[in-house]
DNA sequence: TATGAGAACTTGTACGAACAAGCCAGCGCC
DNA sequence: GGCGCTGGCTTGTTCGTACAAGTTCTCATA
């Protein structure tokens, strides 16, 4: 059974992305949404917050909702997962694994996983048949055995992992920055020595705040953005210094 | 007059930053949360919902709020406003105007921005005495008086709009990937040409969602990285395909 | 015509209640 | 000991009400 509130954003989103809401037109007033749902004014001010949420309209006291623009944000398993990703928006995809090893871990692997040793494993990404992304992923050790029963081209790893084990990954940190492919990056994405890559490093945890992987992963420039939407009371995505203070 | 689930949320971070509430471990229930407030249960929601945007705390039906994380996020101006982030951070920060002129409005810029001549404007800033970035900024055409107005080393591009005709910076939509320098940006910031660059760009608009600028920002590597926490049901970033399918 | 006060409208905050749905520990059974 | 089940606890959803606070439009006045 699916939510109130949520059927209720889900009819607004569709009537934002068919244009029946032009962007910068007003929404009608949550008393007026209220009555044509035959649902209590708080319900409706829930879905309007999922559409606030996804960037898609603005509020603010006084005045009516204003649709903020038409594109679709994607699901969480979206962001986390590229295979989800991907078949969601029609591409064609693979992937395979390289390298694979148990190791012991660093010591910022070992504070942020909890385990002394982790499985490594290199991955590389292709999408519409070429490679873009290299993957480089360190697995908390209880979830060693588990990944290293997966086939090496196993298109969603997450969903793999769901299947077999019954795994969520329910939260994500993420730090996106750019650097300049190595020679082994260089060789697996098909560019120059030096490229520049966007990277993502990310460490995602289950449910229960335990970490199950920490990852580094490294997408041929041109080839993926990542997009956000935000407004004064809510934004998602913040700005971080990288090393300029212990530069020479 | 602060609302009150807003106090309740911040009496609840600043406790999770002093660690009274472990990493992983729970919260008190929403219902003693209520009695020790002497709020309703709805309240206390509310300030849960602040702390699980922010990707303090993770949340799931049947059991208690868990801690997921100590980091601070900061507010919308600090994403928007690079002089405004560097300062809450205590950076030392600089700017420079570099050339400013009218012109015809492109076509991709007039369809964002609604206007057929823009102000183009380049900017140099610097942290901790160090040029990081290159701003290309292309402001509506109702905005060009007031940017025309400001001094070439305006710190604060958004405090001063802010002060000089009320304008405030309410909603934004981000876009990052990674590029190469090209000469020009090579030379502004003091790196080789072909070096990686984290790209930022953005549109930005009113209250109403009249569109006020749209910039294309390059950060030298290294000195700028953006941070993201999410979580099923919240998230905020979104992948994006580059021009994959429009190449040979 | 321009301006300012005010009314009407709209969103934000807060309360209280009730039920649904999921989690977990403890209990009894095999 | 191990297993499954149940009952209590906890969060999720929804309703209804009331008032606070901000916006917008109207209308009277200068």
């Amino acid at each position: 059974m699916v939510a109130r509130y949520e059927r209720i954003a889900d009819e607004l989103r569709d009537e934002i992305l068919a244009g029946v809401h032009e962007v910068g037109s007003q929404l009608p007033s949550e008393a007026e949404l209220a009555a044509r749902h035959a649902a209590a004014r708080g319900t409706v001010r829930q879905a309007l917050a999922v559409l606030v949420a996804e960037g898609l309209i603005g509020s603010r006291q006084g005045a009516r909702s204003i649709v903020l623009g038409r594109a679709r944000s994607q699901s969480f398993a979206e962001l986390h997962s590229f295979a989800q990703w991907a078949r969601a928006n029609g591409y064609r995809f693979g992937g395979q694994v390289l390298a694979q090893r148990r190791r012991r871990a660093t010591a910022a692997e070992s504070a942020r996983l909890g385990t002394e040793e982790v499985l490594d494993v290199l991955r590389v990404r292709s999408l519409e048949d070429e490679p873009v992304l290299v993957e480089r992923t360190a697995y908390a050790s209880w979830m060693t055995e588990a990944v290293e029963a997966l086939p090496p081209d196993c298109e969603s790893v997450t969903e793999a992992l769901y299947d077999s084990v019954g795994l969520v990954f329910a939260y994500g940190e993420h730090l996106i920055d750019a650097v300049a492919a190595g020679a082994r990056d260089a060789r697996l994405l098909g560019v120059r020595r030096g490229s520049p890559l966007l990277r993502q490093r990310r460490i995602t945890t289950t449910h229960e705040g335990r970490p199950v992987e920490c990852s580094d992963d490294r997408y041929r420039a041109g080839s993926v953005a990542f997009s956000v939407r935000n407004s004064i009371g809510a934004n998602p995505l913040i700005r971080q210094a990288g090393d300029l203070r212990s530069r020479p």
